[in-house]
DNA sequence: ACCCTGTGCGAGAACGTTTACAAGAACGAT
DNA sequence: ATCGTTCTTGTAAACGTTCTCGCACAGGGT
């Protein structure tokens, strides 16, 4: 053992080993070298307690062994499901993932991109709520590899994994609609990100094609994709709407759909039996909700692990030509949709387990 | 602009500027320099479109820019608490944050230990669950800075942040026997870890303390501090006990509450007339809980932004003695815990809102 | 005119690795 | 014995910075 306080080198190592420098580097990546040689390098490692200085060896191999996951809110259990699935996929790799939050803050991502310019990784996982054009251009400009999860335009040549909430919006509408519900509302995430868009998109599509009235629908904006924008949210629509005006709120995620359900409870309004509501993300924290909330699932761990293959294989080959996929919504039902408005059921109080319960589950 | 496919290096610069490498490093680095040299120096850095290499920096100047948090659980929100005030913390620094989830795993924990000592980071502001004799030989191994969030046993010479969860969990005691709880069970994170047994303790003496008999309170262990483990444990205590031989569940964290508040409604129980209910931390979560959570704040905000102080500040000093900072846990009454077992209310159907619900908010 | 001090700048040496290259040893084939 | 061939090892040159020198020159005091 060396003095603590300074950190052995190689050549430390290589000097009480009595070899040369790259004999021990040899030794130390994996290279063929004598057994004698072997012996005696990893005996001075043990001595030493050498560690290998991570800048050093990324300055010379030009390569971090590390990966960047930004995503819009930490916050977000739909983006800890989206992390815990790459961490995974990256297990089998010596890859370390480093998190960034950019709380869906557009000069945070640009910022970040900023960062990431300096080398610090060796490739990025995106995600974003608002992509512009702003945010656009500095992708592009960006050297390292790149998956962008989120809807992209079509023309952009980035790999990008992308799930159809526009459909999944459907989904659940459709789903309100067979269930009896016809005076459905839409409280949605801001309008100006990509997924407020799309389900907006999603929600007219299906309330046109079951022949309810968009226009006359009773739609909010939440704030942010927050429990605490929605809550708001669903407060200042219960405020503004007749009491009974309502039957069913079709939520753009869960964060918000479990706003709603503190804010129905709040009007004394029960769910299902009053109002249904719905979420989208069919995050871990939907099962748990009082009543459970019914919810799309958008895919979330499988996103994430095909952003890391798509990642993974980019770095292999950088000339691999841009590449799309899509993860199909679908529709997880618990008991917040449960029954038809006039169906008698005894609400939250039965541990009611219907069938329809473990539709589309795994 | 230059070949983006080769990255701009100081020497890249300083040819187009024609001076030398150092003057170029030392523009960038704000150095005394002629009015004349800065502007041919920041010219060609525009117009190359140079950004300095963070590794070969970090080689050279031994300090890399980064600090690293690692967390048992990002999907925490408490953790997400804690990052995000640590985050606002270094906003006025040039450290950039990276996030570290080890999933309450001990090798995960000692497996980044180890990375930390190739010198990826300045340093480190660490969040165990379980900080046992390994854990502890491999932090004082450790030659960067280093702050504990979490009860640390008192010889340990580390920067330490903590709260006092056995007050904590008294406080939730007093509280539930104060609004007439006397059949009060616990529903504890796994013992092997220190906030089990802080919550344990706490409770014990706090049930004591009350004259009632901690021997034949009900307790129940989840397998971990999750909603999911929580809900099972809450499910498996049902199970076991009579029917109205609970009257109040204390739970060690939010999302055991959460798990609690599942549990019950699915045994047709209400909360708080039947039972009622407190968790810990007093995440965002406990106000969008149906009901509102009662919850005991651990200041997570306030732990997060003292760490990183305290990091920051043995960054700046490395001499400084170990430093000990304790946060006091603080009661937060919602509707989970509202009115005595005999109360008339209606339960969650009312938009109630006493003026208890506010004490002790900010 | 001289020396001293200060200032701006360039040359070049680190930092700790990886890796191209070459030198030497061992070995089988001629 | 000689000549490749292969295998092992050491030497030294990168990688892109920062930072210590020392040089040249300017300015002011004597």
């Amino acid at each position: 053992m060396q003095d603590p306080s300074v950190r052995p080198t190689l050549a430390t190592v290589a000097k009480l080993a009595g070899v040369s420098v790259a004999s021990v580097s040899r030794v130390l990546n994996g290279m063929p070298a004598s057994p004698e040689m072997e012996s005696r390098v990893i005996d001075a490692v043990a001595r030493t307690g050498y560690v290998p200085d991570a800048f050093a060896r990324s300055l010379r191999a030009r390569r971090t062994n590390q990966l960047a996951l930004a995503v819009a809110d930490v916050g977000n259990p739909v983006y800890v499901a989206m992390m815990r699935a790459i961490d995974a996929s990256l297990r089998t790799t010596d890859y370390r993932l480093v998190l960034h939050s950019t709380e869906a803050d557009l000069g945070a991502e640009l910022d970040l991109l900023g960062t990431m310019r300096h080398g610090y990784v060796d490739g990025l996982i995106l995600q974003s709520l608002r992509v512009g054009s702003e945010l656009l251009a500095e992708i592009t400009r960006l050297t390292i590899p790149t998956v962008v999860i989120g809807l992209l335009p079509d023309e952009v040549p980035i790999d990008n994994v992308r799930t159809d909430t526009r459909q999944g919006m459907r989904l659940a509408v459709e789903h309100l609609v067979a269930t009896g519900r016809r005076r459905i509302a839409l409280v949605n995430g801001p309008i100006d990100t990509v997924p407020g868009v799309a389900r907006w998109t999603g929600f007219a599509e299906a309330m046109t094609a079951a022949g309810l009235d968009v226009d006359a629908a009773p739609v909010e904006v939440s704030a942010d994709f927050t429990h605490v924008a929605g809550l708001e949210a669903v407060r200042r629509l219960l405020a503004r709407t007749a009491p009974g005006a309502i039957d069913a709120i079709a939520c753009s995620n869960d964060l918000i759909a479990m706003g709603a359900l503190r804010a129905l409870a709040e009007h004394g309004l029960r769910v299902p039996d009053d109002v249904a509501v719905t979420g989208m993300d069919d995050t871990d924290l939907a099962a748990m909700c009082n009543p459970p909330l019914s919810s799309v699932s958008t895919g979330a761990a499988e996103r994430g692990a095909t952003a890391a293959r798509l990642l993974l294989e980019r770095i292999e080959d950088p000339e691999l030509p841009p590449r799309r996929c899509t993860v199909p919504p679908r529709l997880v039902v618990r008991e917040s949709t449960a029954g038809g408005t006039s169906a008698a059921s005894s609400g939250t109080r039965r541990p009611a387990e219907p069938a329809e319960l473990m539709r589309g589950e795994p």
